[in-house]
RNA sequence: GGGCUCGUGGUGCAGCCUGGUUAGCACACUGGACUGUCAAUCCAGAGGUCGCGGGUUCAAGUCCCGUCGAGCCCGCCA
């Protein structure tokens, strides 16, 4: 006999009734009668009930054991009476009658309970990680994670997909996070970098010649974590395509990306390929976020005329300063009690706004705190601009235009929460398409990159050299569900002479271009095909799968928003040989002082 | 860097608003009882610098200030 096992924990059925078998695994769970022990013996397929009285002289043994403990069984496999068969558990009609245990692995005891669902502080889970891994909530969740992985893998290659490595030990890339370094030991004063995407990597395989790329691709960025962004690092599935245009990515990706929600979300609604598009521009106004969560049934409007040369003197004088007005009409809201109304107007004051003004719709007139400057024709401009019917009730943000969207962006989002106004158990994607070429930055005035200064302008040199810099759009694209950004991409620029012009509008001069990506610049020089291509997180489509909103629930040993990684001291002190060996001498900031 | 929330035996929580008896409950742990449980049950026990420091007070887990740590958010993340 195998000296572990014959059988795994979930195997056995009512078949196997009067075979011998052995199992081993982790004590789960005991129930200790005194003369007889039940005890659910746990792997990594399953629980199997195993029994042993006390005529056995496995016996005390078997009542010493201390939960978690690795063990291995052996005895018959009997039937379960008729009573004390389990339904919830596949080896339910069976258990193990135990003639010999040997116990492999003691465990001391537990700092977390693995036998339960119960929620553990985030820093104890993450310290003691492997126990937390074996609760099965948390083990299923990364075995969907392997299990999605799998499947992207097979949908990418069978679409004509070639799966390749790029280097982890590379140069510092365009991209706007901070780099991870390493330093090197051959070249004094030198650092490597870890990419923060295979970006240019990927477009030379393009000009390569391999026509379709794709990798799941570890990331490393050093930016500060949130509950969707893991500090650090994280993976994608990069990839990258020859001779497409936008749409071809879009249908190139889209039916991998619902194929995948489909096969681990059957339950589910998705929406249909193709997905729908939405502009920047769109976006901005109508939901007031470039990720919009399209489960959420309300929709910004323009009410700028309603108010404009009103009585409400707030808004009226703000619209003669350049600010607009958004409406956020919520269908039924009316029959809220005032408190409602004055929580939110609460909550948008700690956003930072002045209040967020409303009206309520009763019997062909308007209520409320500024109802009286909504005049009948206003009213009727009102209901025609927002469908508001009675019953209703509308919102208003009065401010800039950026300001404006943003803050009713945030009251789409809390109004869709408090009044449950989402739809269940769907996942809704779309596309933002047309997102700007460039954006002044606030504070400097300074004109840069909105996104990736790789990407193609929209109307190419011509628009680069004629076109106000901040009207021109690129073939730059996001693709969102539920409100998460899963991906940005973009069909590249591979053309140098429109690269140097477009680094030129942000301020890079023709040396600076080259010093930074003189590699792919060059490469650009010997015939480079048009190209295209994306990036979806696979850490975000994992937690969206899982139902998870914290992307740590889906990685098996995520750091800590503080980028440390409590289980393995990441990162730790170095001895000061391999320091001298680096050429790298510490300037640490002076100590704060000690106060506890 | 900033804002908010939280910090109480190994673990999860209550107690704090409104200061006052031995800091309570559950899980785990130790011992005992129990032959059909499946979150077994019952009895007993051990286990606490109430994150840390300072202050107010006759008296602080509780109120105040500071500080450290964690989470969420802002900044940041094309």
């Amino acid at each position: 006999m195998h000296p572990y096992r014959t059988h795994t924990c979930g195997e056995l059925r009512a078949t196997d009734v009067g075979t011998t078998a052995r199992l081993s695994g982790w004590v789960h769970r005991k129930r200790d009668h005194g003369h007889l022990l039940f005890l659910d013996l746990r792997d990594h397929y399953g629980l199997t009930q195993c029994v042993v009285d006390a005529s056995s002289p496995s016996f005390a043994a078997a009542s010493a054991l201390r939960l978690e403990t690795v063990v291995t069984m052996s005895g018959t496999v009997v039937a379960r009476g008729a009573d004390a068969v389990n339904p919830r558990l596949p080896t339910g009609e069976i258990e193990l009658a135990v003639d010999s245990l040997e116990v492999q692995s003691v465990a001391e005891p537990l700092p977390l309970q693995v036998n339960s669902e119960a929620d553990f502080p985030e820093d104890t889970r993450l310290r003691y990680r492997f126990l937390d891994l074996r609760r099965e909530h948390v083990h299923r969740k990364l075995v969907l994670r392997s299990q999605v992985i799998a499947s992207i893998r097979r949908r990418m290659i069978a679409a004509g997909f070639t799966e390749f490595q790029t280097p982890i030990l590379t140069s510092s890339s365009p991209e706007g996070a901070r780099d991870y370094l390493v330093p090197s030991r051959v070249h004094p004063g030198k650092f490597y970098a870890l990419p923060q995407a295979p970006q240019q990597f990927k477009q030379l395989l393009m000009v390569a010649g391999f026509d379709r790329y794709f990798q799941i691709a570890p990331c490393f960025r050093d930016e500060d974590g949130r509950a969707d962004r893991s500090p650090g690092e994280f993976y994608q599935l990069d990839f990258e395509m020859s001779f497409v245009t936008q749409e071809d990515v879009w249908a190139a990706l889209e039916p991998v990306i619902h194929g995948v929600f489909a096969e681990f979300r059957p339950d589910a609604a998705i929406t249909p390929p193709p997905f729908p598009r939405i502009t920047y521009d769109d976006a901005m106004a109508k939901y007031g976020t470039d990720k919009p969560d399209l489960r959420n049934p309300l929709v910004i409007t323009d009410v700028t005329d309603v108010f404009r040369g009103s009585g409400f003197t707030v808004f009226a004088s703000a619209i003669e300063q350049g600010a607009i007005v958004r409406g956020l009409r919520v269908p039924g809201a009316a029959a809220q009690p005032r408190s409602f109304f004055d929580k939110l107007n609460q909550w948008a004051r700690d956003q930072g706004a002045p209040g967020l003004g409303y009206v309520t719709l009763a019997e062909g007139a308007a209520r409320g705190p500024i109802a009286k400057f909504v005049d009948a024709p206003r009213l009727a401009r009102l209901r025609e601009i927002t469908g508001a019917a009675d019953g209703d009730a509308v919102f208003f943000v009065a401010d800039k235009r950026a300001a404006a969207d943003k803050l009713a962006g945030k009251a789409r989002v809390k109004l869709g929460e408090e009044l449950d106004l989402l739809e269940k158990n769907a996942y809704r994607f779309c596309w933002i398409v047309d997102f700007p070429m460039y954006e002044r930055d606030e504070e400097t005035g300074k004109i840069d990159f909105s996104h990736n200064p790789f990407s193609m302008p929209q109307g190419g040199l011509e628009a680069l050299e004629h076109q106000d810099p901040l009207t021109i759009k690129a073939y730059q694209y996001d693709i969102v569900c539920n409100g998460v950004e899963l991906s940005s991409g973009a069909i590249r620029n591979h053309r140098p002479d429109i690269m140097y012009k477009a680094f030129g509008i942000a301020g890079y001069r023709r040396e600076d271009v080259e010093a930074r990506f003189g590699g792919m610049l060059n490469a650009f020089k010997y015939g480079a095909p048009p190209h295209g291509g994306s990036a979806p997180g696979i850490d975000r489509i994992v937690m969206l799968l899982a139902g998870e909103t914290n992307i740590r629930e889906v990685i098996a040993f995520p750091m800590n928003q503080q980028a440390q990684d409590l289980l393995m001291q990441a990162p730790g002190e170095v001895p000061p040989e391999r320091l001298r060996e680096l050429h790298i001498k510490l300037d640490l900031p002076p100590e704060p002082p000690k106060t506890g």
